[in-house]
DNA sequence: AGTTCGATCGCCT
DNA sequence: GGCGATCGAACTG
């Protein structure tokens, strides 16, 4: 841990997420998200667009809801859909500019026990969070870490210690109506956590 | 004030 | 592969 003192495990930069929510969804991919001691590996995205994507929560413009995909990049959006399932966005683009990425699928790395407490259903350590509802409850992500920022914690989000090799796959995004054509969902190729394929 | 529908999950077949 | 659960957000009137 720590080789190169607080460089590897410190929080990716506000500079990291100031930059279109495709290209970061792709980059997230392979880095770490944590909170309280439990962690997993980003292995599978979807971004967002502020303009000309429907599917977007901020399409229609700024309400109480959707205000923070308008603020500055490395927040995080968190919502409440289903009446039951927390997502978990990440806030892209200069403050102003709608644009974020959703958090879709984990490979659980530490902190797996206490996964395993709160998903309860999970059969394999593979569906702890394989799931965008799935990682929020597995993490103890809630309504409540909405706005909060992620690079100070305490939700993170930070380069591996070693970056694994892996492929990207991109398809369309899963469960949306309009927008539905658009090449924006991202994930490692045949990792046995990606929600689908 | 009422209605519609959804960036899901888990169980059933 | 299909479907019910379950409720908040946003739109309509």
């Amino acid at each position: 841990m720590k080789r190169f003192g607080e460089h590897v495990d410190s929080p990716l930069t506000r500079s990291f997420y100031l930059r279109p929510a495709p290209r970061v969804a792709r980059e997230l991919l392979g880095k770490i998200l944590a909170l309280d001691g439990a962690s997993g590996r980003i292995v599978e995205t979807e971004a967002y667009l502020g303009e000309d994507d429907g599917a977007a929560h901020s399409a229609r413009g700024i309400t109480p809801r959707t205000r923070v995909i308008f603020g500055p990049p490395g927040h995080a959006y968190v919502y409440f859909i289903y009446g039951m399932y927390d997502c978990l966005n990440i806030v892209c683009e200069p403050e102003g500019i709608a644009g974020c990425v959703l958090i879709r699928a984990l490979e659980p790395l530490t902190g797996i026990d206490r996964m395993r407490e709160r998903r309860a259903a999970a059969k394999h350590d593979h569906d702890l969070a394989n799931g965008p509802g799935k990682l929020t409850r597995a993490l103890g992500i809630k309504i409540t870490h909405n706005g909060v920022d992620v690079t100070t914690g305490p939700i993170t989000i930070h380069a591996p210690d070693r970056a694994k090799k892996f492929e990207i796959a991109t398809s369309t995004r899963i469960g949306i109506t309009k927008s539905a054509d658009l090449p924006l969902r991202f994930f490692i190729k045949d990792n046995p956590c990606v929600s689908r394929r």
